[in-house]
DNA sequence: TCCGCTCTTGACCATTTGATCAAGAATTAA
DNA sequence: TTAATTCTTGATCAAATGGTCAAGAGCGGA
């Protein structure tokens, strides 16, 4: 599987538009299926054109792949370049929270996308793990131990609490069928769990006497 | 995908003995690669079976997937069965969650299969979550609220509570490879898990003057 | 209008893969 | 030992699928 990378062409506005039009599909298709389980025709048809069409706007299977990860990797780093160093810890952590809580909602497709890819080994984003992505968590960890020394937050390991937060959050739009299996469609799940998150992981457990 | 069913019928020590050894195998792979990315030959092969031989055991791919769920659901489940309401409710979860952390790094080819199987759809559990899952869950969300309203936790929803402790504890085993590009391999991410998420969830975030 | 370039597609190909089958080898019960 | 049953596999099939190609349709700038 080939990496992301980055490339740049004119492009005509057909081109434009079809292309736009091929990574919506895809997403979605990706999304559901996973990488072996889409073809080449779902997202063809999903798209609205022939596979041979689709074929000659991405030449292959993986470069759709690649084109729809790399349309969405920025975006979901997003919030997390947000936490502001100089803000109040508790509402900097509560944000970030919020705003995955809403990113899980909005595009639970993304979510699935990169649940699937990092599950199956993350073959085509490994460089962006261990590079931007590192990079973004080592400065943002290091924000969060800052608060902790200064006596801020109790003392839990910034990478932990990252994993914590990312792990509840997209497990709304990754374990969607679950949870509805287990408290049922009308109950709006990802609305409860905003506040269910919030007091968990400020307030904790234990009662505060 | 039909679904998970119970099927009863004599074995042979071959029978018994070869089942065992493909049902490992297929684990492996369905884990990795998810159903619709993994081969019947890929299968046999780690079985050290031929095709044919492994299809005489399990006349469709759809079979051994099943089989596979089958024999790992039960297990899974059995640490929420534990969660003793007469026990003290800070120790019980405590216990709980540790016991889930334990089982994403004693077996994590099962939280991988699940996790695959859920993100597609639950296409072969769905019975198994609707049925038998949600009713433990129902029934530990009941003890939890009584907790609540004792007094002995902080009001937090007991299902996305529960919801909480599976997703971080599986996204150790689920989102391996992220973690190991973040933290690098020589951290044992897995160790460290457990001391912050149970801070974390038991005394949060916000300091206790 | 005209010409070159972009876009579209039906037909087709090669490979992969789930599944079958007949025939022979191994095992078991008498 | 023998006969029935179970087990094993090489050969093979049909369907699905990623990808190609040549030929024609459509578009845009001169």
């Amino acid at each position: 599987m080939p990496q992301v990378k980055a490339k740049a062409t004119r492009k005509t506005r057909i081109q434009a538009q079809n292309e736009e039009i091929i990574l919506k599909a895809a997403l979605e298709v990706f999304a559901a299926y996973g990488f072996r389980g889409s073809t080449v025709d779902q997202i063809a048809s999903r798209a609205g054109l022939s596979k041979p069409n689709l074929l000659y706007y991405f030449r292959r299977k993986d470069d759709i792949y690649i084109a729809v990860l790399e349309h969405t990797l920025d975006e979901w780093l997003e919030p997390l370049r947000k936490l502001d160093p100089e803000g109040d810890p508790i509402n900097e952590l509560s944000a970030y929270l919020s705003s995955k809580v809403a990113a899980s909602r909005n595009n639970p497709k993304a979510s699935k996308l990169f649940a699937n890819e990092i599950l199956h080994g993350a073959t085509a984003i490994g460089n962006f793990l261990k590079g931007p992505l590192k990079d973004l968590v080592d400065a943002k960890a290091a924000v969060i131990q800052g608060w902790i020394d200064a006596g801020k937050l109790n003392a839990v390991d910034p990478y932990h609490l990252i994993f914590a937060i990312w792990a509840t959050t997209q497990h709304y739009a990754d374990f969607d069928v679950q949870i509805r299996a287990i408290m049922g469609e009308r109950h709006h799940a990802v609305a409860g769990a905003e506040p269910a998150l919030l007091t968990l992981m400020i307030e904790g457990l234990r009662p505060r006497s």
